[in-house]
DNA sequence: ATGTGTGCAAAGCTTTTGCATCATC
DNA sequence: GATGATGCAAAAGCTTTGCACACAT
C-alpha cells in the first residue's frame, strides 16, 4: 500500500495517524497542529515522528506542502490539482479550485518550460473576516 | 522618496543599502545572505536591521517576498508582476515571466474571487543543473 | 521634542539530527 | 537478521524582541 518506486518504505502505525489527521481536515496545518491531533489517538507520538511522517508523505505523494509565505511548512492530503488562498486578516489557508481557463493555461505554461509542477497561492480576505468586518 | 501614506518612514542608510543589494541581484536572497553583502558596505549593520528592513520594504511595496517552500524568506525588489521558479536540483529561484494567456487568466482568477493578489511559483530544473546532467 | 531606526544579545519558534531501541519485512 | 522507524533530547537554523542609544523630522 505505501510502495513506492523510489524509496524502500515499511508500514508504520504512525505514518498512518500522521496520514488520517492530515486527510481528516481541510485547515492545511503546520506540524506542530497535526502532532497534537496525533497525540490524541497515539498519546507517545513525537513531533520528530510527525515531522518525518510529513516529509514522507509528500515525497510519497501522497500530501503536498503549501507554498506560501508562513513562518513554518502547512500541509495538505488533498493532492488533486488545486489551488490555496491566504487570508491576510487571520492566516488561514483554504482551498481554491481553478476555473478552467486557469487550469489550462497553468498548464500550458508548465509544460511550454518543461517544468515539473507548480503552487498558486492567492492572497485575500476569508469568508469567516469578511462576515466579521460586516457586523462592526 | 519613502513615503508611505500606510506608515510612517523615516529615512535611513541602512534601509537604503538593504535595497540597494537586493535591487542589485536576481538571485531572490534570503536575509542571511542580503546581510552578507550589506555588510561589505556597512561593516557595523546588524542582522536584525536586515530584518526589519527586508520586512519593511515589503509593507513600502518596494520588495516582495516569493511564496515557495523555503526553510528562510526569500525577497525579490522586482515588484513588477511575475512568476518564480525554483530548481529541484540546487534550490535556486529564478525568474519566470508568464505568457499573456497565462498573466490574464491569473488576473481573472483574482478579480472573479474579490482576492488581493497572488504568488505562482513553478518547480523545475535551472538551466545549469539540465546542463551539468547532460555532461555526465 | 517626538518618534523612528539601530545594534546587541537574548529569547522564541521551527526543524533537523544523533543515538539507542523497537518494529517490520 | 537486516533495514527502516521511533522517541528522546540536543542542536541547529531562522526570526523576533527588549532595551538603551542614535538619528531624522
Amino acid at each position: 500500500m505505501w510502495y513506492n518506486a523510489s524509496m524502500k518504505v515499511n508500514y508504520s502505525a504512525q505514518r498512518e495517524v500522521v496520514y488520517d489527521v492530515l486527510a481528516s481536515t481541510t485547515c492545511h496545518p503546520n506540524a506542530e497542529w497535526v502532532w497534537e491531533k496525533c497525540r490524541e489517538r497515539m498519546p507517545q507520538i513525537s513531533k520528530a515522528t510527525v515531522y518525518r511522517n510529513l516529509e514522507c508523505l509528500v515525497k510519497l505523494g501522497r500530501a503536498i506542502e503549501v507554498v506560501g509565505t508562513f513562518g513554518s511548512s502547512h500541509y495538505d492530503a488533498c493532492v488533486r490539482p488545486h489551488n490555496h488562498m491566504v487570508c491576510s486578516v487571520c492566516g488561514a489557508v483554504v482551498d481554491c479550485f481553478p476555473s478552467e481557463e486557469l487550469r489550462l493555461a497553468l498548464e500550458h505554461e508548465t509544460q511550454a518550460h518543461g517544468y515539473t509542477g507548480y503552487g498558486l497561492t492567492f492572497s485575500g480576505i476569508c469568508e469567516e473576516c469578511k462576515a466579521k468586518q460586516l457586523n462592526k
